[in-house]
DNA sequence: GGAGTTCTTGACCGTGCGGTCCACCATAAG
DNA sequence: CTTATGGTGGACCGCACGGTCAAGAACTCC
């Protein structure tokens, strides 16, 4: 019926998600995305909108990315606890993430008080990412792994504060080794090796 | 000699500094600056320079002052092991960051990426840090309310990691109940209450 | 009071921005 | 082949941005 799209959209918000992540929303000019897409004006704004609109798409898709991969990393790890120490741990060597942090943390800080939508997105984003890793804690409560007592959602939270703050601090400059060790510190006092070791 | 100047530098710095806290540095105007400054654009780029000159005077003010604070809570505190504590439930409470965060870490994930100087700066200030909660750690060691063994400074890293993810989380619109139950849960695992309990 | 110096104000400038629009093109249906 | 439809690329627009500059105001010193 009519000329058919040349570009893949998933393509295209990996390559956008990547431009934003780099510099940050306002400092990503139209003809960035041009560049990086390597779509005309015309095809972006026909295809996504405006620029907030493809910023939010493409931030959309990236939590998205990150959930299936949590539940995935959480699920299929044999060992629930393994999956929670990796929480911490795994961030530091992810080369896609490296020194650039988290997109949706990134995004939070620069347009939370600005952009409602955005809030609300991050606010949706972490109560999932806590709800999946709850799910975990009480996973390795059943293995015997962790306390049963205690409240798998907030450990979950604890947990995921300390993984943000680690991510963040990669983000200023400290060096891998020093990481590693504060990720493997904080580790062992919120996931102690056995249920009733002490 | 000449005509004196008819503001006070701290308080424009004061003034500057709020805005780009809440706005980022992007999103900032020129014409936002001469707004909240009282200031024109020619007194502005006089005293200061340019925008990121501005910026970077106004970012180091603020560390200065948060170290200063820092300092002094961690110094005038009689028990060592309560100002760690009040590390990880302060934030939460404090007017003057409720729910925009840090400046010095906003600004890390904005502008970590492009600007090097910046970079370096939190890098500096994020070591600083560390040094100062290392000195309340020993602290609290010689008070025997931590155990001596440990390394003061590794263990400061992980508050100040987990800090920054407890303050970051209230970024995302988590109610303040959570956030104050998430930062003692970090608090109780990672400053146990007494030294040889376990 | 006059001279000299600095601060202040706001008009002005060039640039690059986000966004619109339209002429052209590739395709599929008839 | 013709026609209708949607995709594409780039020219174009108005605007607001960061930054400059010159003329006047406020002050000190002599």
């Amino acid at each position: 019926m009519a000329r058919p799209r040349t570009f893949d959209e998933k393509q295209v918000l990996n390559a956008v998600r990547d431009q934003f992540w780099d510099a940050g929303y306002a400092a990503t000019s139209l003809e960035d995305l041009m560049r990086v897409s390597g779509l005309g004006k015309g095809s972006l704004y026909a295809a996504f909108g405006d620029k907030r609109q493809l910023f939010l798409r493409a931030l959309r898709s990236y939590t998205d990315d990150q959930h299936d991969a949590l539940r995935k990393a959480l699920s299929e790890t044999p060992r629930a606890l393994d999956a929670l120490r990796l929480l911490l741990t795994a961030p530091i060597d992810d080369p896609t993430g490296t020194r650039r942090g988290c997109l949706m943390a990134n995004s939070t800080c620069e347009l939370g008080n600005a952009d409602p939508e955005v809030l609300a997105h991050a606010h949706r984003t972490y109560e999932t990412s806590t709800a999946l890793i709850g799910d975990c804690v009480a996973r390795a409560q059943r293995e015997g792994d962790l306390p049963a007592g205690a409240d798998p959602i907030a450990l979950a939270r604890a947990l995921l504060a300390a993984q943000q703050g680690l991510v963040f601090m990669s983000r200023t400059g400290l060096d891998t080794a020093t990481l590693t060790a504060t990720a493997h510190s904080l580790a062992a006092q919120l996931l102690p090796d056995r249920a009733g070791a002490h």
